[in-house]
DNA sequence: AGTAATAATAGGAATTATTACTATTTAATA
DNA sequence: TATTAAATAGTAATAATTCCTATTATTACT
């Protein structure tokens, strides 16, 4: 993989956030500092750097978002802002059974917990 | 909800199959019975269905899926042959109790264990 | 049974997220 | 510095889904 200036800007913006952004937030945050960047190299580089595991896709809806936490864990979903929030639920021992547990070989848990988050508590 | 024919024949044919079907082939088995059905119909009903909890949707990857079983459970993927299938990796003592465990009121947990299936076994 | 009110439909256009294509640019290196 | 191939910008294409509107069908009411 040679290097990219738009690539190092991408997963600079990337692991700059918490916010597990969308490829189209990462490519508004990316054009404030190459004004010239389009949105195919945006989709190319965050899939280079998911193959280079250095960031991590995941599913929320129909919609991609990246996340620059590599460890295994879970997110909580927030129905009312859309917040996704990085939790640890369960230990590695117990996802270690989870994917001994069937006639199965698992690679990886994805799990979401689909709720309202403490910001909008009644 | 007024009754319709449409609806009637997209009910049917979620309720018929284990496969967890995609839109499109919901679409596909609806024009047999019905030629002239559009999409919009199918997408239409299918959310009103899900609204009046007689179905529910699970998003594979990023594109949804239809399932008539409505009780908690989770999903083994198949990245070879992309199957999705049922299983109950927790009894609803353990979900309610992951609920319970963080400052988020919990709806829903959705799973999904990504892997390889028993028909492809080397 | 006949009719009025309105929910649902077909068909197609619009939207959104993503991927594909191609001529040009740029990083690595001989 | 000249060569080579990977990466880019810009744009077209695709796929899934939603939206729009004139017409049709179901239900309620007489």
């Amino acid at each position: 993989m040679r290097y990219s200036h738009q690539r190092e800007a991408i997963q600079e913006i990337v692991y700059g956030t918490n916010a597990h952004p969308t490829a189209d937030w990462i490519f508004q945050k990316a054009k404030a500092k190459i004004p010239k960047i389009s949105m195919g190299t945006v989709y190319r580089n965050l899939k280079q750097l998911e193959d280079a595991k250095l960031i991590k896709s995941i599913y929320d809806g129909n919609i991609a978002r990246y996340d620059w936490n590599k460890e295994p864990h879970d997110h909580l979903k927030c129905k009312v802002c859309g917040d996704l929030i990085d939790v640890q639920l369960f230990d590695d021992a117990i996802r270690t059974r989870i994917k001994k547990q069937y006639k199965f070989e698992a690679d990886d848990v994805v799990m979401t917990i689909i709720g309202t988050c403490h910001k909008h508590a009644k």
